[in-house]
DNA sequence: TAAGATTTGTTCGTATGTATC
DNA sequence: GGATACATACGAACAAATCTT
């Protein structure tokens, strides 16, 4: 019922990758779950006939997508691992590295997304929830001095904006919106997208987070919306000033 | 000004892993593009100082994440590769195995990103595009008489939101409205998404179709949006019919 | 602390496969 | 076909990490 699908074209397939497939559809025919155990290498050169090399060939091919981890020693071994937020991300990442991407598209989706997603979370977050956002918005309590300390406030409210995605119980808006924040983040530390300093942008923006706390806590699922698609103006407004080219770079893990 | 960031509680990272984030520093260093040649393995050898199956299992990382390509005979060797579409949502897919994401997740960001890609894509596509549009939207013409021909109709309309995301400059919002069309369409092909035919949401959605390609063709933004936020609201009403749940499996390459 | 057991990690030598000239 | 230049694969040995006693 599956595997045997989407092998459409795909001619010269090494004996390392068609390996990692077979652990791959071993593991879904089981239906492992992260956590449980693979076979041992020793068990594999058995089980798929191949050498040792090509077994841990195929094995880096898996924990490099995420999908499985491995320790050494007694109790060892290869074991099921669910793939994170973070790899996710940074594979993902790879695949904007050639992309031109430019801060406009970026905002294209993120006025799309970001209102939508603060109007899904209205009265839906804990106490707890809501008073992080809140010291995250009043992290920094006054306009910034300087360049540096222009920066850290824009990687605190990015934080804001990747906290606040997290708490999204629809995983696939809280991944764009994180994924968006940390492009963004990048973008922050490696090009100067944070000068000059400009009080008046900055005030609105530390307000417009405040106030989207306030109407989380209070359920006011349109009056967040109507908050956040101001403050991505806003925020918009900001980055416009600056380069429009995402830097070209491989995302580290 | 690179490689040396995010290197955050990485503990204990093994040979291999530590050879290919060498490899990848020296692709970006160099500035590398795709079809750049990386030196051959000898050559690794010498350069990591590390044993020849410690090179292959580097070099298998970087290839199961897209970034190399590796070719034997004279003239082979491994070379810098952009990552395609197709893998990167082959290995986005992989997070989602074990998230739990329901039609409505979908339908939520469906209906935000959709209408906006149609609208910005008013009055920016050639001819031959439109036509190939309008190809797709009447390769069905006629009611599915049968839960087969359902399933091939459906196939048909997520292949249209497909082609039309690729044809977005904003290649972020392309990648992710083709993403949820693949996704979309293993959940139509692995379960069983497209019956009970109804053949008046049938009517409705080709002729959505139909006019938003005139209205892309008459360059008419407003418009375009317009109707895709119906064509929305009328494809989720036939999805919501069925089960929640998403299959969870690997989607393969 | 120390020794032993278990499992992965790494190296080396050799042979084979494959594409180009 | 043969020579060349590569990657591919195997097997045996040893190193390192980690758990148990």
């Amino acid at each position: 019922m599956d595997g045997g699908i989407e092998q459409r074209g795909k001619g010269k397939r090494s004996r390392p990758v068609r390996v990692a497939d077979e652990i791959k559809q071993w593991v879904v025919e089981r239906d492992l779950k992260p956590g449980d155990k693979l076979p041992n290498e020793a068990e594999m050169i058995a089980l798929f006939a191949v050498s040792k090399g090509t077994v841990r060939e195929a094995l880096r091919i898996l924990e490099a997508q995420g999908l499985i981890v491995t320790r050494t020693g007694p109790g060892g071994g290869s074991f099921v691992d669910k793939v994170s937020a973070e790899r996710a991300r940074s594979l993902l990442g790879n695949y904007f590295y050639f992309q031109e991407l430019s801060l406009a598209d970026i905002y294209q989706m993120r006025k799309a997304l970001e209102p939508e997603l603060s109007a899904s979370l209205a009265g839906k977050l804990s106490a707890d929830q809501l008073d992080e956002l809140e010291a995250l918005a009043r992290h920094h309590d006054h306009p910034a001095a300087t360049s540096e300390e222009e920066k850290q406030q824009h990687i605190a409210s990015l934080a804001f904006h990747a906290r606040l995605a997290e708490f999204a119980e629809n995983r696939l808006l809280a991944f764009v919106i994180s994924f968006m924040a940390h492009i963004l983040t990048d973008m922050t530390v490696y090009r100067q997208l944070y000068d000059p300093p400009n009080v008046e942008l900055w005030r609105r923006g530390r307000q417009h987070q405040l106030e989207l706390v306030g109407a989380l806590r209070a359920g006011q699922a349109q009056s967040a919306r109507r908050i956040m698609a101001s403050h991505m103006a806003v925020a918009e407004e900001l980055m416009a000033t600056q380069e429009a080219k995402l830097a070209r770079r491989f995302i580290s893990d």
